[in-house]
DNA sequence: AAAACCTTACGAAATTTGTCGTATTTTTAG
DNA sequence: CTAAAAATACGACAAATTTCGTAAGGTTTT
């Protein structure tokens, strides 16, 4: 019965949450290193977005040692599949279809991608 | 030359831009009774609102009269392939597909959209 | 052990977004 | 024509987000 309407994170948070998952844990000065390219903001600036992130509860974190030890605390599917809901709501109209084919349109998807993508399209036909 | 960076309507924003599409143009009063149902704030806030977007060039206006009346400035594919990329960039590692394949999974499509999804399918195969 | 360094905690400012109240003007009804 | 109704303009407030400075304490290096 926990939260259903938690899972809510900000542009910023979205990018940290980005790099725990693609690193699976990492330190404030790891976050940080990582964002520095594409962000530009102090290290404390990272370390207070995370420590809000910790008390929200979007990551977990190991402070058993001196070097506080971050993890996503929120699956990346869940949080793709919320965001991208509330996208096809807000922007099109409530129809997934309408979205991926925007989607289709625009970035080119790998040969592996459109056997993945016709495979789910063969079965959503069948019913 | 313009603005490459300027499309980034707000969540307010997006559900008035969403109603000014629908409509193609339409006075405050119409858009608020639109919002109503939905959400909860005040006539002067919708009016506000669609001032700042005015400021900001998400709509135009004819002011030549008395009530004023709005039109979007920012065409709705515009607007949904740019959030679109962006999403995809920002949680899907840029991959068009995988995202897709999350779409469908969730949301239901028509048999109609299935249909026009198979032939852009089609479509990217062959190249 | 002192200096240099790194880390966390935290308060506070700056921004952005969303909300309204109030004043003013325009239109409409009686 | 006057009073009520409807619209716009605008300042101000509140909440959420982002940013950073500084204090405090622990490590490492010399």
């Amino acid at each position: 019965m926990a939260n259903t309407k938690t899972i809510k994170p900000t542009e910023s948070e979205l990018e940290i949450l980005q790099i725990l998952w693609k690193k699976g844990n990492a330190s404030v000065r790891e976050v940080h290193e990582e964002l520095l390219p594409t962000k530009e903001a102090g290290y404390t600036t990272t370390l207070k977005l995370m420590q809000i992130m910790h008390e929200k509860g979007l990551v977990k974190r190991d402070d058993s040692i001196k070097t506080h030890i971050y993890q996503a605390a929120v699956s990346k599917e869940k949080t793709q599949k919320h965001l991208l809901n509330k996208m096809i709501d807000t922007l099109f109209g409530g129809s997934s279809g309408e979205l991926v084919m925007q989607a289709l349109g625009n970035h080119k998807a790998s040969a592996e991608e459109l056997e993945e993508i016709q495979k789910i399209l063969d079965n959503l036909k069948k019913q």
